[in-house]
DNA sequence: AAATATAATTGAGCGGTATTCAAAAATGGC
DNA sequence: GCCATTTTTGAATACCGCTCAATTATATTT
């Protein structure tokens, strides 16, 4: 009887010790992971303003006080969300390019793996464009500093389509950049706020269309 | 004696009356105004979440009650501080218009316009892109209703220029139309966020430099 | 296995803010 | 000058972000 007993009681500090392992490895970063996915869908779904602590909590399944332990305010919570994202951005951009030869064709994907992003990633880039983008905060926020990596990304292709004869010469590489990017960035409002589905392809040729070629006639140009 | 009190209520009655009809005509409006201009001012001095309508009452002059006698809540009084200028916009936008002629000038007046716009118009605009085109609401609101005339202005221009050969016949007007809007909004960002000045002029050439123009090189167009 | 120390979690309570509403003040008509 | 109506007020309410003392779970020691 005390044998068993014993054997029972190691058996349980044994699971008990495969258990505090997988908390310590995935656990312990799921009730955060959890905190934050249900951040994502309630701050996606309702607003920054409209949403309230408690809701995220009881989604998450933890008290309220158990946020607190784990992000500063309801802000850095919500600048906390999108981090993955902005980290995985430009790497999955870089690895869309590879293979992709000149920049113009570079540029073209460049348009379409973003949209494509912001058709898979709906509720990142809700919170994205429409919660995070716009407050003075932004600009120091890690989600800033990871999107600058693509952002620069996108200047480089410009700039080494400049070098290599590819686009013209005196483009200012800047506004190449802001306009790709605001294109894209206005353009989807609507669809992020309604929820309607993005005709992804055709707009890559229209906005590439403009981008490339203009909106001169050719032999008003020469 | 008598006549003289007489005499005195006559003269407060009429000052009253005067008062009165001021009122009507102005200052009824005014309070209301007095109330908006300072929940402009406070809005775009600390943000949305961080103005509290104490404040707004205290600079207004009025107790924090009366705000709600003209509006219904904070956020409708956030809607309420740029309509004026949503109002105006697109009239003065086509003041600016007269007599210029082709497409490609209109839409170069159309950049500066705007960019000038928000140069001049500092606070309307930071609440404007900052604060009041994220929400769902913006949809709904008369500030988005007077805007779209704005925006439409933008559009005829485009379909004219196409249609008088000016322009490329085989864009999309609602892209190039959104690539205009999206590129200024893209670029004011970081100025609004940190009160730098804008560089209105040069700005205004790299963008329609892109647009007309397009980033390939001509002889690898044909 | 028990005792102890440490860490994690909880949720009631605090302070502050948007909003309401009964009372007070101002206004308008007679 | 008196009553009816409108406007204004600010104390009271409800709700929310956030804190912290108490509780529970986990780890360590013996």
């Amino acid at each position: 009887m005390t044998k068993s007993v014993v054997k029972m009681n190691d058996v349980q500090n044994e699971i008990k010790k495969i258990a505090t392992n997988l908390k310590n490895n995935k656990d312990e970063g799921s009730k955060k992971r959890r905190i934050i996915a249900a951040a994502e869908q309630i701050f996606a779904q309702k607003g920054f303003f409209e949403t309230t602590i408690s809701a995220i909590a009881k989604e998450a399944g933890v008290a309220e006080g158990t946020i607190y332990e784990y992000f500063e305010n309801k802000k850095d919570l919500l600048y906390a969300v999108p981090e993955q994202n902005t980290i995985e951005y430009a790497d999955f951009a870089l690895n869309h390019l590879q293979g992709i030869k000149g920049a113009t064709n570079k540029i073209r994907k460049i348009i379409w793996f973003q949209l494509d992003y912001f058709r898979t990633h709906r509720n990142y880039t809700k919170l994205m464009i429409l919660e995070i983008r716009r407050g003075p905060d932004y600009f120091k926020s890690k989600a800033y500093e990871n999107l600058k990596l693509y952002s620069d990304l996108i200047l480089t292709i410009i700039r080494e389509g400049i070098r290599d004869g590819e686009i013209v010469s005196d483009v200012n590489p800047y506004i190449v950049r802001d306009m790709i990017l605001g294109t894209i960035e206005h353009i989807s409002i609507p669809w992020l706020v309604f929820g309607r589905e993005i005709p992804i392809d055709d707009l890559v040729e229209d906005i590439c269309k403009v981008i490339f070629s203009g909106l001169s006639l050719k032999d008003m140009t020469f």
